[in-house]
DNA sequence: GCATCGGCTTGATCCATGTCAACCGAAAAT
DNA sequence: ATTTTCGGTTGACATGGATCAAGCCGATGC
């Protein structure tokens, strides 16, 4: 009997517990690369894992910070708010990835992370992850990459705002959105997409507006096609031609 | 007889070599807050001092990263390229600034860096650096901070690239280098660009001509002094409410 | 079943910034 | 000293996206 947990004691409470070991996103999230021991001892440094409403905060701006977390199923946006009301969404997480990482820098997160859908996250407690890194290699590594490619996804975040037309900002978005679906074994085609147009709008410089009128540009050419929230992706090349292509 | 040098040859072997031990820029960049036994250790690791000529390169997109750089002296510039020719310069770096830690995550670099004037930079093994920020948990602390300082950066332009108008991104432009300028005992007042306008532009999303109206708006409103590459600036404070005050 | 509300779409118009072009001045090359 | 080149400035005009406004649709509440 395949995929059928056995009903033992011993099995089921380590389901019951929040194990890295166990967790089927531990290859995409922070337990990548490490041995079967070393995710043991993963698996005790991350006791709490924590349920986030729709709509709620996982942080604050301003807030302490002591802990990174683990999404591990769900949907979050961050954004930064500026005193004079602006604000800005910097990114849309998704399960796997890491929140918190800005901020270690100031021990104060810099940004609000708030659910996008009911979601569930593992905490981290980043003194303990720093010790345990000390001693596993292959974690401290992994940590290292995982900083870094934030930095390199902001980059790409800054060449989008800085050089890129409103409708290559957005195939670039839904391509991303489509890329990040399919490492996680959902249709690269088709999906729901969590967050509003102003919210998009606001990740992607633009206004509401201009994202709608992108959206069924895009649907009149055939490359997707659109129904609210519902995306079915038509023409892939289409949308990267639309990104390569300098008018 | 303070502030000078004894003449003996112990001492002088170690000013002659690479030492962070003895540069005045440690607070700013990587020793910052290790022991005197500690800095030690960190000298080992920094052999490589290396000169970079105004406009040549430190490293390119896609090299083997293998390194991080402080920089000792100079002025560089980071720029990404797309495929399509389009290119963003992603960051200006001033002496005591790492640069390199983008190439962590994919073990090749993901930009290029250029120095824009003749500088130095000391090259540190990334390897050796994780191997030593095991043994030191205050290095470790420390890189971590450095690598998210970076990430907060990159949010805060991301916000200017997706929400500030021209004139109020290059006023936070303006600002943010006289302030890292007084980080380093240089005038908070009175500094010279080492940058063009079209890489001024490149990095705030904007052309040229752009920010060269820009500046001569600053300049009529009283609010600089502009004469090439050369800026005073005469009125922080109305930079300052520039960007504050949403139109 | 009807009203309300939030999110979305679409149209008309406006404006900030891009584009194109001419010119200037400083610095480098001859 | 003269010419060339490069970066910078400024003006005239074009345009992509913002703004303002109306209306639609689906979900939620009464």
């Amino acid at each position: 009997m395949p995929n059928t947990i056995p009903l033992n004691q011993e099995i089921s409470l380590s389901v019951i517990k929040t194990a890295c070991s166990n967790c089927n996103l531990r290859e995409l999230c922070l337990p990548f690369g490490l041995s079967l021991e070393e995710l043991e001892r993963l698996d005790d440094l991350i006791s709490t894992r924590r349920r986030i409403k729709r709509g709620d905060h996982l942080y604050r701006a301003g807030e302490a910070f002591d802990s990174i977390y683990a999404i591990r199923s769900g949907f979050f946006k961050t954004d930064v708010l500026l005193e004079d009301g602006r604000d800005q969404v910097t990114g849309f997480q998704m399960a796997g990835e890491l929140l918190g990482l800005d901020g270690i820098s100031t021990e104060h997160h810099t940004c609000n992370a708030i659910a996008l859908e009911d979601s569930e996250i593992c905490a981290i407690p980043f003194s303990r992850l720093e010790t345990l890194s000390r001693e596993i290699h292959n974690l401290q590594h992994h940590f290292h990459k995982v900083m870094s490619r934030e930095i390199v996804r902001d980059h790409g975040v800054m060449m989008l705002l800085g050089t890129m037309r409103a409708e290559e900002r957005l195939a670039a978005f839904l391509l991303n959105l489509s890329q990040r679906f399919t490492a996680r074994g959902f249709s690269h085609a088709e999906f729901y997409l969590r967050m509003t147009r102003e919210e998009i709008g606001s990740y992607l410089g633009l206004k509401l507006e201009t994202v709608s009128r992108a959206f069924s540009k895009f649907q009149e050419e055939g490359y997707i096609a659109v129904q609210q929230k519902h995306i079915r992706i038509l023409n892939v090349n289409g949308l990267k031609a639309l990104m390569n292509h300098r008018v």
